[in-house]
DNA sequence: CAGTGGTCTAGACCACTCC
DNA sequence: GAGTGGTCTAGACCACTGA
């Protein structure tokens, strides 16, 4: 709207000129927001928008009670897809099969219904599904879905398909991380002894309400990861 | 910093439950800035800062003078990040301490050109490294360097940054999986027995050239990918 | 014209870290 | 305790839009 530069864009672009200069180089400590108030004569919030953009675009690092640092240079954004099982299924050219292993309808008990942030009693379905590829076992989704966020829901359908149609505007939370499988894991993935897991965990949630999370294990020496 | 929520996340969240109950449809107007601090009784700068990161996100459009609508439904991507291991530190707010373990210069054998896709004799570094948090273990780092790529290598400094800032044009191939760990890996991680590694794989290629492979090792229970 | 978002100010309180 | 960033307030002026 405004054409001149606004002048947090301003305090941005000087604090961008000194660490381009190597005046600042990376680590380096840059003056407190208090500091930049005083040298350039500007309020406080401004300087904090400043600091606090040049924070979110990765080009400085603020510690609380600490002080504020020139980050290191930006090794690329480096991201890797997590495609659904069926996606990657089908992107290596085989067949997907699936069966649920098993099915049931329920209200959570207390300490599920704290786990998951929703009040105890919510109605939910559970889900253990079991996908192959060419009938070798890739994944084991042991999936929870909330009911009353998601009432649509049936069995007959894959949970992925079904949330990604149902909910079009929600947010998904995933992790990934390693972890040896439990017995009963271990044998429906047909995994020998000592073999590891791949866990990606994914949280959906609906207007602030947690839709379904889902943990998908797989076995290590089948399944990987790839960009 | 503060463990509480702030009160513009909440009029975030505010906003996002509105969007996602289907309130406030894609291309729908949202109250106006004063009109939210009406509603909600707080300061205008507060709401004005809710709105702009709502806006940042790709939730909102907003346009000045005229009114902030409802974001078109954003097709998600579903990636994570993987960031450096110092940007991963950093990002719990821990210190960053890593340490050598081996290093080595030679000429690749057969085996090992072959597997890098490069002609056997060619001049390689080796270096193991091991990265902490706090002086607790979080990666092993693999790291063979192709020094007919990056002849400016030196093991004083951290093989990301410097292929960073060396071949600034290079592309990553990265892949994530759970693999147990071999005694040493598990020994040196201070790993318990059982525990899964989950393991970064990284290939820099400059020109079609192989600079770098890394093969990244994280005790499962101290390292999760998350977005 | 009234209403919108864009920006700025000069204070303030807080939690945290380091000494 | 002093210093840091994180947040919030209650005002203000501006450029722009649309009836």
């Amino acid at each position: 709207m405004t054409d001149i530069a606004a002048r947090y864009q301003t305090v941005k672009q000087h604090i961008l000129d000194r660490i381009g200069s190597g005046d600042w180089p990376p680590g380096a400590r840059i003056p407190s927001e208090n500091e930049l108030v005083a040298e350039l004569g500007i309020s406080r919030m401004t300087v904090n928008r400043a600091v606090r953009e040049l924070a979110q675009e990765g080009r400085v690092v603020r510690l609380g009670g600490v002080g504020s640092f020139v980050a290191e240079p930006q090794s690329a954004p480096e991201t890797i897809a997590i495609p659904p099982i069926a996606q990657w299924i089908a992107g290596r050219g085989r067949a997907h099969r699936w069966r649920v292993v098993e099915s049931a309808r329920f209200e959570a008990r207390p300490e599920l219904a704290r786990l998951y942030g929703l009040p105890a009693g919510t109605r939910l379905a559970f889900a253990l599904i079991l996908h192959a590829e060419n009938d070798r076992p890739v994944q084991l989704e042991e999936r929870h879905i909330n009911l009353d966020a998601v009432p649509s829901y049936a069995e007959t359908e894959l949970p992925d398909d079904m949330l990604a149609r149902a909910l079009p505007g929600a947010t998904t939370h995933t992790t990934v991380e390693a972890v040896p499988p439990n017995r009963r894991t271990a044998e429906l993935l047909d995994m020998k002894a000592q073999e590891s897991c791949l866990l990606i965990t994914k949280r959906v949630e609906n207007a602030g309400i947690v839709a379904s999370i889902a943990r998908l294990f797989h076995p290590g020496s089948r399944f990987r990861l790839e960009n």
